[in-house]
DNA sequence: CATCATGTTATAAT
DNA sequence: CATTATAACATGAT
C-alpha cells in the first residue's frame, strides 16, 4: 500500500538498526527487485557497513551506510520493510535480509514490483539529486501546481495527480481523498482547476497522512473518505450517498455522486 | 475458479 | 510528436 506516508513508516522501521554495523547479508538472487542491482555485488558490498540514516522522497527511500554505501529503495504496489530480532527474516517474500550487531532489517515484497539500486559514491547518486520537490517541501509552489495544470490542462486531474514527477509520493488513496476535498470529480480536466486550492488540499491530505499512518500506521481522522473508500458499497462521510468506484486509466477511482458533481 | 489490488513501465494504437 | 489504452510484471485476498 506504500504511498508517503506509508513509505515514512516503513523506512522508520529500520531505525532499530541506526548506528549497527552489518554483519552478514542475505539476499534472493534473481528476484524481480534486483533488476536495477547486482544481488551479490549488494550483499557483498553492505557487509561491514554502519548505516547511518534515512532521507525520503515522495515514495522513495535512500539508505545511507558508512563508507559512500546507498541503498535505494521503492516499495512498489506490495513492498515493505521491517526489522526483526536476530534470527530474524527467512519469509517466503523476504528479498533482502540485513544482519546487523542487534537486528535483522528485512525487505519483503510478494509482487515484486518494488527494487533496489546500490550504488556507492561520495555524494548522494544521482538520480537521487534529480527528484521533484516533495510536496511538503517549499520547492512546492503554487505557481508550479499551475504551470502543470495549463500544460496538461486536458488530462483528468486524477491521473495527473498520480504523476510522480509533479506529485511525488502521492498515490490512489491520496488522490481520492484529495479530489474528494475539492469536490471534483476524477475525470475533471486539470485545466479549470484552481491551482491555489490544489495546492492546499494536497498538502493538507499528505500531512495528515503523515501524522496518522506516517507516525503509527493509525488511520487517518475520523472523516476522510480513507474509511470509506476501499470496497463496493461505502457511503460519503459528508453528505451519505453511495459511493462510485470506476475505472480511470487503469486504476480505479472512488468518488462521491452527490459532493463530488461534475 | 474468477476478479481485483494503495505502482510503474513498455508497447501499441490513435 | 503527444496522448491514451492496454498489457505486463507476480502474488495474495476476496
Amino acid at each position: 500500500m506504500p504511498e508517503l506516508a506509508e513509505v515514512a513508516w516503513y523506512a522508520r522501521q529500520w531505525d532499530a538498526g541506526l548506528g549497527q554495523r552489518v554483519v552478514a547479508v542475505r539476499v534472493r538472487e534473481g528476484a524481480r527487485v534486483y533488476r536495477g542491482a547486482d544481488a551479490l555485488v549488494l550483499s557483498k558490498s553492505l557487509v561491514g557497513r554502519v548505516y547511518e540514516g534515512v532521507a525520503l522522497h515522495g515514495k522513495q527511500m535512500l539508505f545511507c551506510f558508512s563508507g559512500g554505501g546507498w541503498l535505494g529503495v521503492h516499495l512498489g504496489m506490495t513492498g515493505g520493510l521491517e526489522s526483526a530480532g536476530p534470527g530474524g527474516g527467512g519469509g517466503r517474500h523476504d528479498h533482502l535480509e540485513v544482519v546487523m550487531e542487534r537486528v535483522v532489517l528485512i525487505f519483503r515484497d510478494p509482487r515484486m514490483f518494488g527494487r533496489l539500486i546500490w550504488e556507492e559514491s561520495e555524494g548522494e547518486p544521482g538520480w537521487w539529486r534529480e527528484l521533484p520537490p516533495g510536496v511538503l517541501t517549499r520547492g512546492f509552489r503554487v505557481d508550479c501546481v499551475a504551470e502543470v495544470l495549463r500544460r496538461r490542462s486536458g488530462t483528468p486531474l486524477k491521473a495527473l495527480l498520480l504523476e510522480q514527477e509533479f506529485f511525488p509520493g502521492i498515490g490512489n488513496w491520496m488522490a481520492d481523498e484529495i479530489l474528494w476535498r475539492l469536490r471534483l470529480p476524477p475525470a475533471v480536466p486539470a485545466g479549470g482547476v484552481d491551482a491555489g486550492s490544489l495546492h492546499r488540499e494536497v498538502r493538507a491530505v499528505a500531512r495528515g497522512a503523515m501524522r496518522t499512518i506516517g507516525r503509527d500506521w493509525s488511520d487517518p481522522p475520523a472523516g476522510w473518505l480513507f474509511r470509506h473508500r476501499w470496497r463496493d458499497g461505502g457511503t460519503c462521510p459528508r453528505c451519505g450517498a453511495g459511493l462510485v468506484r470506476e475505472t480511470l486509466r487503469g486504476r480505479t477511482a472512488c468518488h462521491c455522486p452527490g459532493c463530488q458533481a461534475a
